[in-house]
DNA sequence: CTATCACTCGCGATATATCGCGTTATTCTT
DNA sequence: AAGAATAACGCGATATATCGCGAGTGATAG
């Protein structure tokens, strides 16, 4: 996966969070996450190496407090802002754009697709072990054909997940490119949609 | 949410996987996670209270091996065990329905379309901010189509997220009770959704 | 016998820290 | 100046621990 921040963008965010008040690891996490919507979080192994590394080229002053780590600004933290403010204002910008992108990877929604499937495969492999020690329910052949029943579940989770993927992305540039997305097209979504889940029911 | 494991259930479960084996939390974590074909993963809230408290009444012990620290089960554990034996074969089959359970709420995807929009709210927000700074690249109107727009985006996305969940569950409905999803419902499926995507193309 | 009250339990949220992989930037060497 | 070695960096995975909420459970006082 490609990193929403670029070499030494963290960094400098991170000074930039802690210039407005002192915060622990923590709060900077949420912070960026509020930040970007709740679509970005960074992991605790990209923000606690980092505060580490400022403290020891003293632009921040690590302070314990029970439990708690408070990072503040020191001057010289201060200075390196200043020094480096337009960069800053690059970085938010880019930052904005990898998050879309982000997002869009998420939206997707091929990971529900995959855990579902490794879901229905553990569900089937306990029926297998548990089936023998009593009566057995289901005679060979059912078994086959529910297994085929939820391999085919699970191609047209994938179409659905493909079909969620390519919409999206056929309107988000036809609204980058000006054109309107009207009421009557979600109204168009609505019954198409229950037409074909009309036409997919099993007979 | 409904807990996966009922009361004084996981206390047994981690007391079965320990019998195995001697493992820290963070591998008995994976073990459950495996278990359940990683659609269920018990947070270290939940492991680690409840390892101590073993290690509290005897039923394990604690070895500090470097920044590992690793549960050995005692004999006073096995025993408890033995004792309870009938208890584990009842508590493996309710948290198999717990999970598949759990599995359906959050393949639902409501939770993907709400984050969807607060990143376009987000996005939204940062682009009021920005644009003012600089020459005003949209028109007052401009913006509020656009806006018009994200929430059509929206409204569809959920629509979508609807039909997915409504699909699944009218697939599985059919075949519990028998039916068989074959090929031809995959390739229905697939020319259907792709019709749609062609009949939603914003003019 | 039942109400209630303290206790237990599962679990998400809070909080911290290190390791190793892959990528990017920098510095050194030729 | 080009290329190679090295350092720095972002980040997921690994690892641990506590707190507080809400729900379940057991005991005991009335």
């Amino acid at each position: 996966m490609t990193p929403v921040f670029a070499h030494g963008s963290l960094r400098l965010y991170l000074l930039k969070l802690l210039a407005d008040r002192p915060r622990n690891g923590y709060e900077i996490i949420q912070a960026l996450s509020e930040r970007f919507g709740g679509t970005y979080s960074p992991s605790a192994g990209t923000v606690y190496p980092r505060l580490a590394k400022l403290a020891d080229e003293g632009l921040v002053v690590k302070t314990s407090d029970g439990s708690k780590n408070v990072y503040e600004i020191t001057d010289a933290g201060r200075a390196e802002l200043e020094r480096r403010a337009d960069e800053l204002d690059a970085i938010e910008d880019e930052v904005s754009d990898s998050v879309r992108r982000l997002a869009d990877e998420v939206r997707t929604g091929v990971n529900d697709a995959m855990r579902s499937l490794r879901a229905e495969l553990a569900s089937a492999a306990r029926d297998a072990r548990t089936a023998p020690t009593e009566e057995p329910v289901t005679t060979p052949h059912e078994t086959d054909s529910r297994t085929e029943s939820r391999v085919a579940l699970y191609e047209i989770e994938t179409a659905v997940a493909q079909f969620r993927k390519d919409l999206r992305s056929d309107l988000r540039t036809a609204i980058s490119a000006g054109k309107v997305v009207d009421r009557d097209l979600v109204t168009t979504a609505r019954s198409e949609l229950a037409r074909v889940r009309e036409l997919l029911r099993p007979s």
